[in-house]
DNA sequence: GTGAAAGCGCTAACAC
DNA sequence: GTGTTAGCGCTTTCAC
């Protein structure tokens, strides 16, 4: 420890390795970044051995200035806490190391996302990915620093670049499910809704899927619920559902919203699938967990993430939906 | 956009703002940074001017690199999907954005750590904050670069910085509660292991504490069920808990075990909290949700996260374990 | 109150 | 196959 503390002591930089391994700093870099050029096998040894001696880290900054691209990627969602959201990250997080790239975590809204993304692109950031919607402004940042934006789990005409799962296929597979197999006339849908200030806005591909099923089956579209996108929403939409003893069964447009809707009805003393089935949207692993366990259609979320960052880093990515499948358990009626 | 885009365009850099402003870029800096020397009022006008009308953003690599430390916190993990320590990175994603700090998101394993240690170490994080327990080698690297390491949940007599709950204490009330408002003679205990290979390692906290809360009452303390943290974990446990009828209620160490070990009652056939009564650790959102309601003892982990953060960042933070609180609900059998 | 200038550690021409 | 060197954008000491 020879140099002075009086700022955070720094390790071995790529010049002590070089003097080290007597070799100038020029192959250091090379043997590091296994290129551009070519280095001989005694020489790449002997500065592995130094690097290895020294204890030596490249400094991810100063590589960044000179690049002028981070290895870092940035994931905003609304809320991690949200098991959706959880496991977005989760995937995202493994996607990203698999491709030696590290996760930077935001959490933001509509609306208050430009600090977001101007602070993400300060860092050169390779890119990043949102499953919030980036109002304009957030929009014109990545433009403006041609910083990549991919927009996963929902996509909008004016998007340059989005990753989403089949909504909508997604959805009428499960409420055809209900109808089809399990005979009923009666689908309320309950959903979250994210502009609750425009009531009008573009209708959400799963309400999309749960209205075409019903129509195609000449069923009324009758029975919607609107609640907050959350356990306790559905919860909410349990006390909704029981002023319609008509209704049959539910399609819920996320397992956690799914999850407080069970929950309600248990309290309400309404049997699940013998009262009122349910079936959900997203194929969290907490479904498999409810009483009885939640039958729902599972979003390819690794996939997703896998192309996202692919696509961040310069692979354009699959411009179809990702295809959904439902997972039958107990709550449509099915068996175990 | 009179560059070159061999490499990604940059946006303005601060001899643009200085240029524009008429001034020299050092009191750009002054003014971005808000020191170290007095800038006269009408001059910072002009360079906030300047910066408005670039869009101009301080270079955070380059920041880093002159600087010595980022403004990147570390933030490990084993599974993000788990809603403990989702709700673990949400707080910390806010303490950490309280103080104008972005996190890095990394899930690792005990035994894994060391790389993910030295990615991060590489950015010069401003410290690493870790839920997963980190092999010896990890905390090496910590020590060499001088990277602050606070260890949250789980503290070690080795340590250097550690904030946990009071596991002991969250533990041994929420049994008491269990025998002494309920009158339940034998109650099980449910938890993880960390060191499968280690039998014999250093018993985790709850369990002390639903030990002694059983002594104390002179109760046995014979019926220990490990399994994995996790859901999965908890519903084997309610088919081992079938062998035992004597046993009329469950401590267990982990919400996301007892969610498991609620689903496994169930199918089982077993009424809760009729025939068996449940209480768990974690606090966390998700046991409002169970059928029925969950009994747990909540962790502080807001507080626990911003000291985190402060601690990172120079203050020293509370030595203490953060007190706990039983959260009541009906899965211990107290009534709605 | 403001400016000039010396690097921070690294990459990648470009020479040899 | 290896060495030399010019910056990347910024902070800060030191002059003025």
């Amino acid at each position: 420890m020879s140099s002075s503390d009086a700022r955070p002591s720094r390790g071995a930089t790529r010049d002590d390795v070089a003097r080290l391994a007597g070799v100038s700093s020029a192959v250091v870099s090379y043997v590091v970044n296994d290129g551009p050029r070519r280095v001989a096998d005694a020489t790449r040894a002997r500065v592995l051995d130094a690097i290895e001696k020294l204890g030596y880290r490249p400094n991810a900054a100063a590589r960044t200035l000179i690049t002028g691209r981070s290895d870092l990627l940035g994931l905003i969602v609304p809320d991690v806490r949200n098991p959706y959201f959880a496991a977005l990250a989760q995937a995202m997080e493994i996607a990203a190391r698999a491709r030696s790239m590290n996760l930077v975590l935001a959490q933001g809204v509509t609306g208050n996302l430009e600090a977001l993304v101007e602070t993400l692109t300060g860092h050169l950031v390779a890119g990043i990915v949102t499953a919030t919607i980036p109002e304009p402004e957030a929009v014109a940042v990545t433009l403006r620093h041609h910083v990549p934006l991919v927009r996963m789990s929902l996509a909008v005409p004016t998007d340059r670049t989005a990753l989403w799962p089949d909504y909508y296929g997604g959805a009428r597979a499960a409420v055809q499910h209900l109808v089809e197999v399990h005979g009923h006339r009666s689908v309320a849908l309950v959903i979250g809704s994210d502009h609750p200030e425009r009531p009008d806005g573009p209708m959400d591909d799963r309400e999309r899927g749960w209205r075409d099923a019903l129509e195609n089956a000449g069923l009324s579209t009758e029975h919607v619920i609107r609640v907050h996108w959350s356990a306790a929403g559905g919860r909410e939409a349990a006390a909704a559902l029981a002023e319609h003893p008509e209704v049959t069964a539910v399609f819920v447009a996320a397992d956690q919203q799914a999850i407080g809707l069970i929950a309600g009805l248990h309290q309400a003393g309404r049997a699940i699938p013998g009262d009122i089935a349910v079936a959900s949207f997203d194929g969290s692993p907490e479904a498999e967990f409810t009483v009885p366990p939640l039958t729902t259609v599972r979003i390819p979320l690794e996939e997703l993430a896998a192309d996202a960052v692919a696509e961040v880093l310069g692979t354009p990515a699959n411009a179809q939906p990702y295809p959904t499948s439902l997972v039958v358990r107990e709550s449509c009626g099915c068996s175990a």
